[in-house]
DNA sequence: TACATTAATTAGACTAACCTAATTATATTT
DNA sequence: AAATATAATTAGGTTAGTCTAATTAATGTA
């Protein structure tokens, strides 16, 4: 087995391969992580002995197969154990990462397929981001973000890019929920301030900061 | 906030304290620990020095107040979880141990009593072991061994002392289960064999290893 | 291309939790 | 009470994961 240690480095390598490209850099990584950059190439070290990602000193690295389909089964548990807290225990949206955090790390696939099974294979977690199947398999979405769409254009807000509880709780005031449909009545050219109209009823005024944080299918 | 290892060694000493009296020993304190006693020695003086338990050299030692406390929180949570994974997962009394072991060590007391509250604040987790409520309050159970019952003397089965899934799984084979009513019919004299009558319906033959073994009420 | 800046690595140390081998303390037996 | 057996501790070592300070490699710019 993996050492929860071992687990978040995979995580986070995973997610910054997903957003910054193949190659990941040792001092993003120990930026992430919370570390000093030579903890990092000792334990990339250790993991590439472990075949779980591929180093060449001074080169950067990238997770192996073996380390993307650690990294997907946690994030697997992540998410399914976010919509366990959410929809069974009555935790609000942003209050389940550090949580999530923890409950990640139980080794058990076989728990993890029960739970799946008990909160009737969910498709996404409460924050919309997809959960990747039994077999590793993470759908690739589409959506794109609302500071992409045109005055007039709309869509269906399914995701957020920004995770934080102060961005989830500013959605919260505001108003604006997952499954809502967004549509943009106009653009502001000094400051890219959008006003939108929710559900096709409430209008709203959001900043370009959160409009680019809105995923929209 | 404690270790993983730290909340182990308290678990297992607060069940040593409970079965064997009040001062535990290094060499028992191993055995349970599956270590060997120089690493209980070394583990000691840092929870000591943590106020977790009293230790004197070659003396024994035993758990604080503190130390009981964080020992029974952990119990809760076992406990806890236990219910959870049988009730709402659906797995089998033999089988939640040791992924119990797992999620005993999340740490949140919020989640905790959220947990307690989904599951209707069960009294006892799926073995009859009591849980102790969110003030660390662990009901004192009366409950005898069936072996001390005399012939015609009957009672409800409520909780076990052996927790391995042999003997779990044996209990099941048998038809005995939790809840059941159990009366004895006779004890054999040569080898203290019950014969005993479950459910008023069922008769069954166990060993004394075996009546030695149910908890009743 | 050489120089300066930034990023990464090596060297050497620390802590928690473990180990084995050697020693000391306690308990038991004669 | 002395001798023996058992239990506990000390001494010294290991590994995973971290650190700081020093060094080397890569990158960007004059």
């Amino acid at each position: 087995m993996h050492s929860f240690t071992e687990e978040n480095y995979l995580k986070a390598i995973y997610k910054l391969q997903e957003t910054n490209g193949e190659v990941v850099a040792t001092s993003a990584l120990a930026q992430v992580m919370g570390v000093h950059a030579p903890s990092v190439t000792d334990m990339l070290k250790r993991m590439s002995g472990k075949k779980l990602v591929t180093y060449q000193k001074s080169k950067g690295f990238k997770l192996t197969e073996k380390g993307k389909q650690v990294a997907v089964g946690i994030i697997r548990n992540h998410r399914l154990w976010e919509v366990f807290l959410v929809d069974k225990l009555g935790y609000k949206w942003d209050e389940v990462h550090d949580l999530a955090e923890q409950l990640e790390h139980i080794h058990s696939e076989d728990l993890t397929n029960k739970l799946d099974k008990f909160l009737g294979f969910p498709k996404a977690d409460p924050h919309g981001d997809p959960i990747p199947d039994a077999n590793g398999v993470l759908p690739k979405s589409k959506a794109v973000l609302l500071s992409t769409l045109k005055i007039e254009e709309q869509g269906t807000f399914t995701g957020v890019t920004d995770h934080t509880p102060a961005f989830l709780n500013y959605l919260d005031k505001a108003g604006i929920s997952l499954g809502n449909t967004v549509k943009v009545k106009a653009i502001e050219e000094f400051d890219q301030t959008y006003t939108i109209l929710v559900n096709r009823k409430k209008e709203a005024v959001i900043s370009f900061k959160v409009a680019n944080s809105l995923l929209m299918d």
